[in-house]
DNA sequence: ACCTGAACACCGTTCAAGT
DNA sequence: ACCTGAACACCGTTCAAGT
């Protein structure tokens, strides 16, 4: 639909074409989303954006700040409309299971997310984020006193695992995902990596050969069986 | 030391000073170590470094490929240095409690090396890391089986925490602390969000008088007692 | 072989001039 | 009130010219 380079000559002399609906923050925002899943975190730039929107870019600034706000409100309707989504659940553990599978989904679909969440601390994105968690986890019984540690503690795993995702899909954007792990793996049994670092040389294959989902679905279990154990144990 | 603007007049002419020893990637990762711990992650420019280092910004390049390379490089650098100084202990809780710990001082003292975790995917400082917890795993009897999974888990849920750190880091550069998260801390209170954020609501007064040291401590407890817990009782 | 620093190809953001 | 797009003040990186 773009015309990139050259376009055939029309037969009406070529003239610039121009928004004939307003301009708004929604469109502006929506606009980057397609560009950021599109094409990448880089490929976002305000000539680019401004071109999809057949504006100037000087004009994204009647609606929104900067930059960054941009983003902020683009990760905040992604994790707004992914958490919409999350069917409920009447048993209290499958609910904050499908929950923290939901933040999954979100940065497989749109990694980006995952750079951005890590931009602006207690942004509203993540307010969403912490609600949502803190929701289920009051919903699973779990003591007011634990609530606030339990909350972060499983917000900060899925950050640092959005980071990963957004960060190895920057990297091997072309590259498929397995070879790109393969080559990690392989560089983790090198004899000078392997002979100072036995435990991941012991562990590439598993590095290499992982289910990501899996493996996230895994860690939440650990979290929250260590968050049961404490409340039922009688403490930290 | 520097002469920022305005120098005193000197009796020989001004001449641009250089170098004597000869450049090296050593020097430059010291010199952006000090830079970025001294004015932040946007401060480290090339053009700042060169100065610090006497020097041409392209000189940089015989020794260093890009920026991602000397950040890369700096983060490396403390991360080793930081697991260096970790007392060994002969209990293994101890000794996976005072790695975790080692970490967040980490973050704490160069709050930038958050930031540029999440920016490699499995980059050298994370392959350091990953080996650290794994080791204290293994010698805290994880069976290996779980070994993957729990030393992915406490690393993603560090990488969080550091990121998160980072970038409050970045916007409250001069504001101190407390006042930042007060603040974020009333927002939650508003009337508005207050009332479709009933939990978060709640946390407003822990989030702005908690301890960051203690609750990401009580985080990595959360953590390891799930992983005894999983363990002992026979699986995910 | 290494350094120098101007030049290049970009950015985000601003702002006078238009409608 | 909003849009336009050239201009500004930066970046990271390159490269011919020096030593």
């Amino acid at each position: 639909m773009l015309c990139q380079d050259r376009c055939m000559p029309s037969p009406t002399p070529a003239r610039r074409s121009r928004r004939t609906d307003a301009l708004s923050a929604d469109a502006i925002i929506e606009a980057a989303i397609t560009v950021l899943d599109a094409e990448g975190e880089e490929a976002l730039t305000f000539r680019a954006l401004s071109t999809a929107l057949e504006t100037g870019p000087g004009a994204i600034y009647n609606h929104l700040a900067n930059k960054q706000e941009i983003l902020a409100a683009a990760a905040h309707r992604l994790v707004v409309h992914a958490l919409a989504d999350v069917p409920s659940d009447p048993d209290a553990e499958n609910g904050i299971r499908a929950v923290m599978l939901a933040f999954f989904d979100l940065f497989g679909a749109h990694p980006w997310v995952g750079t951005q969440l890590s931009r602006e601390p207690w942004q509203a994105a993540l307010l969403e984020m912490f609600e949502a968690i803190g929701t289920h986890l009051e919903a699973l019984g779990v003591e007011e006193r634990y609530q606030f540690t339990a909350a972060s503690s499983l917000l900060n795993f899925v950050l640092g695992v959005a980071g990963q995702h957004a960060s190895a899909t920057r990297l091997a954007r072309d590259l498929d995902r397995s070879a790109f792990l393969r080559d990690i793996a392989d560089g983790w049994k090198d004899e000078a990596t392997a002979a100072s670092h036995p435990f991941s040389r012991r562990m590439a294959d598993q590095l290499a050969e992982h289910d990501d989902r899996q493996q996230y679905s895994d860690g939440v279990d650990f979290i929250l069986a260590g968050i049961a154990a404490v409340t039922a144990g009688g403490g930290l």
